[in-house]
DNA sequence: ACCTGAACACCGTTCAAGT
DNA sequence: ACCTGAACACCGTTCAAGT
């Protein structure tokens, strides 16, 4: 029996309950999901939760880094037509975890740990919408702005469930702007 | 002592219970102000919440429909200048409850109750700027998906502080799509 | 180092009992 | 009709104890 386990088996497990926590949150929300039941799912008991995450809020950023890094390959490995078809995509990708997405929101305005991650996540996604708007050949000094305006819409569709095509209105509208 | 009680004071007791409950909402945000604490603000026992409102998502409605006459009112008494300055107003004085706007957010996804007055509200806000869009001589195929642009961007502004030129830029970016 | 069971303070809600 | 105190099931978190 060895004194220490291998460095390998702890990511094991921690990652065990963030895939567990990953797929409760989605299922019926943040707030709504205990510890408890993210400790069954994982098959360990509450307390060993706290051995790997300091409280519930540091184990959702735990989720959200990893979600994040699928979505990323995802967007990478995408092989987009039209500026709207991407952006369609990517909120089509987020809609499956909308849930998240307005319990990152919530929680921005109390907790300084989601909050901190949800200003490093939109300097992600501005950086990369505004890289693309650039390459459109929008007005550099409109880019920002613009990046902004695609970032607010993409939220608002999330949050606002909408018929396809009122939703692809909507985002060829803002592909006018220019 | 008479057998009832006159029903102007059951409306002054619920109201004193929705505007401690508005208070607190705003303050700490709905998840964090607990049932006891919106009982101590209206000096009352938590128990006798009960009596007027069917659980906390019903006082969360009743709340919101406290507030947004409040700001119909406030909207009708403005003198818009310009288009711009007219949304920015309103973003003003939505930032002043952006915990309640999340939390209108977090919650359509979970209760039916919400949900329901979410979609109204919707319905509302989109008419009237649909009929301020209008007005303005936008080609009136392109006046609902405009009015939901117009929408989403200020709850993007809410839930994303920004300096206030960065605010006036994209608001000025959303009134050059026609 | 890792994991547990028992306990703590708190939560929204209910209910029998009072006036 | 209106209001209460006590109780219920649950919550996130802690901690002393085990291996």
């Amino acid at each position: 029996m060895p004194r220490n386990r291998r460095p390998r088996d702890r990511e094991e497990k921690s990652a065990e309950i963030v895939e567990a926590a990953a797929a409760l949150f989605a299922e019926v929300g943040f707030e709504k999901a205990s510890m408890a039941a993210v400790a069954r799912g994982a098959g360990v008991t509450t307390t060993t939760i706290y051995w790997y995450f300091q409280d519930k809020e540091a184990l959702l950023v735990a989720v959200l880094d990893h979600l994040l890094v699928g979505m990323l390959e995802g967007l990478q490995a995408q092989v987009a037509d039209s500026w709207t078809d991407r952006l369609l995509w990517v909120v089509e990708r987020l809609q499956e975890h909308s849930k998240l997405v307005t319990a990152v929101h919530a929680l921005s305005a109390t907790s300084a740990t989601v909050a901190t991650w949800h200003s490093a996540f939109h300097e992600l996604t501005d950086a990369l919408l505004a890289a693309e708007i650039r390459d459109a050949g929008v007005d550099a000094a409109q880019v920002p702005a613009m990046a902004r305006l695609g970032v607010f819409t993409i939220e608002g569709l999330l949050m606002h469930p909408l018929p396809r095509e009122e939703q692809r209105a909507v985002l060829e509208l803002l592909s006018v702007v220019r």
